[in-house]
DNA sequence: CCCCATGCCTAGTCCCTGTT
DNA sequence: AACAGGGACTAGGCATGGGG
């Protein structure tokens, strides 16, 4: 008996029982594949498949696959338990690159984690199915990376200025104003720190960042570069002479201005949630992120422009009161794992 | 090269309202 | 009370690529 026989034997055994996949098997062992019996099957059932579409109607696409590979039936839609497929301990994921993400919650050392590795196009090229000890060993340095999520609390409600009073401290310490010279501006780079008294007030940035709204930039899939079109046509609104980047918060430096180009609703905050009282070195060892200025810039696209619909300008400290903070977990941790270029071979 | 920060956007759940 | 339908909410699911 091979090992795909012995799986296709199990197979029988749980449509037998007619368990879904929720079914706990502590009463039926014997209808627990081992790992190398899932990775068998799948490698076996999976062959030939196409998984296409957005990456999560893909991986949805690939579970229902995994259901009927194992001998279960598929659910209308998969609970969010941990794993995926309590009876079985497996969780699957689909890859088309290295960096297999684990969300909110820690590897389990005995969990069967089944990667299937889909080309550009969706097609699949290869099945694994590692155990946690084994992704373990990938984890080199143990780090988390998180990110706080928020929407705007009125979506579509057009351009705002959310309060048009920069925060006490940043006025102690820049002296904002509501006028500087053309000839100033123009002199300023947006990565050097911002300078008392060369600092537009957050009004007056408002007023320039509003000469946004109605235009469009060439639009890439890449939202990177979306992102530093923004920034340029920012540089531009505000009248400096130049653009730079260095990738370092916040985006334009010289007048403590973050960037934001939204074409969905939910906005990534990233590590640094805007009204921290963590320190802003880059703007002044006696500032905080909640005293720079945010801009949120809504647009919409096609495959050929992105349209810049309307914006708001807020500062960190502010920024909750236009934006609601995703409630439940608040902040969200993922462990991420580079798979070795060796893992499927 | 490799780590990990960042962004886009859907699936699954929750919640509300109306209906049987 | 139970159910259905729809909208709001958010937890992922993954790709990408900057920069140490």
């Amino acid at each position: 008996m091979s090992i795909l026989d012995d799986a296709l034997a199990i197979r029988e055994a749980i449509s037998e029982l007619g368990f879904d996949i929720y079914e706990p098997l502590t009463e039926h062992p014997e209808a627990v594949y081992t790992h190398q019996e899932l990775e068998e099957l799948l490698r076996h059932e999976l062959a030939g498949s196409v998984f296409a579409g957005p990456i999560r109607t893909r991986s949805k696409l690939a579970k229902e696959a995994v259901c009927r590979a194992l001998g279960y039936p598929v659910p209308a839609s998969f609970r969010r338990v941990k794993p995926r497929f309590p009876g079985q301990d497996l969780d699957v994921y689909v890859q088309q690159h290295d960096n297999l993400q684990v969300w909110n919650e820690e590897l389990s050392p005995t969990r069967r984690y089944a990667v299937i590795r889909v080309d550009d196009v969706g097609d699949v090229i290869a099945v694994r199915v590692a155990e946690g000890t084994e992704l373990a060993m990938f984890d080199r340095t143990g780090t988390l990376t998180s990110k706080y999520q928020a929407k705007r609390r009125n979506a579509n409600s057009g351009s705002k200025l959310v309060f048009d009073t920069d925060t006490p401290d940043f006025i102690a310490e820049l002296a904002p104003t509501d006028h500087l010279d053309e000839r100033t501006l123009r002199g300023l780079r947006p990565v050097d720190p911002p300078v008392h008294g060369k600092v537009l007030s957050v009004r007056a940035l408002y007023d320039r960042l509003l000469g946004l709204v109605g235009r469009e930039m060439e639009y890439s899939t890449s939202e990177r570069l979306r992102g530093e079109r923004l920034h340029r046509l920012a540089c531009e609104a505000l009248g400096l002479g130049s653009y730079a980047d260095t990738g370092k918060f916040p985006d334009i430096v010289c007048q403590a201005l973050e960037v934001k180009l939204q074409t969905s609703p939910t906005i990534d905050l990233g590590l640094v949630s805007p009204d921290s009282d963590g320190p802003a070195v880059t703007l002044s060892p006696r500032l905080r992120h909640s005293d720079a200025r945010y801009l949120v810039a809504y647009g919409a696209h096609d495959t050929e422009v992105v349209h810049i619909e309307h914006i708001v300008l807020s500062t960190g400290i502010d920024f909750f009161g236009e934006f609601q903070r995703f409630g439940g977990l608040v902040q969200n941790r993922k462990l991420q794992l580079r798979l070795p270029s060796n893992f499927f071979s």
